[in-house]
DNA sequence: TGAAGTTTCTACACGCCGTAGAAGTGTGGC
DNA sequence: GCCACACTTCTACGGCGTGTAGAAACTTCA
């Protein structure tokens, strides 16, 4: 449900980057790709109507920013993922034996 | 890139469940869907051309299997996933903290 | 060789995405 | 209060992916 075509993602990196909301100049600047402000507004409307950012339409301009964090939604993703087989455990000890090792080390520190 | 449709994702998944590989009739019955068989044709012709079907044209009529295990694929998509993303652990760590007792102790276990 | 089964070719509709102009609306300065 | 300017909304178009399938070509077996 929540995939993203390659600007909206462009667009989401540049509001998890950012401390602050951003204005739809600011993110069109920082995209530094020449795209009319209006292009932007139009992504940033998309991603709202999904979801993903909401807008603070007190101030003018409008402010958006990341409804979640990017950890949060990378976190969705695999799950949407893990959701489309029938038994996820099988698929997570193929994972797991896909990592590096340094990852695995690091996989059993943060499991404790 | 692996991204697929509905059908395509059904296709897929009696490729997956199947010990043979299946003639397009085959698949078009088991789909219990009411489908033209050449609508099935054009789906595992384009899962082919995406390169997640093999396709044995010796025998007629064509059969058709999938190149790559559930888990295999699977997987695939996990790291298609968090290869968006510019940190790959931060995220693990995460994931791990958002699933189950029983998983995070089966994820042990693998870990060794 | 013809009928039945199989495959290929072509096509259409629909929805998503990148893209942006035109038109509408709010705002700060005069 | 009004105007220019900044900002937002509306509308739209082209391309691509996907579900869908008919028409035509091809293969095989009787």
């Amino acid at each position: 449900m929540a995939s993203l075509g390659e600007l909206e993602r462009s667009v989401m990196s540049l509001l998890w980057d950012s401390a602050q909301p951003l204005s739809a100049n600011e993110v069109c600047e920082l995209l530094d790709e020449d795209l009319a402000v209006t292009t932007v507004l139009t992504v940033l409307a998309r991603l709202e109507k999904k979801g993903m950012v909401r807008r603070e339409r007190a101030s003018r301009p409008h402010r958006y920013a990341a409804v979640a964090s990017r950890e949060e939604h990378t976190v969705e993703m695999l799950n949407e993922v893990l959701g489309t087989v029938p038994d996820r455990e099988v698929v997570l000890a193929r994972f797991i034996g896909s990592v590096s090792d340094s990852e695995a080390a690091a996989l059993r520190r943060i499991l404790g």
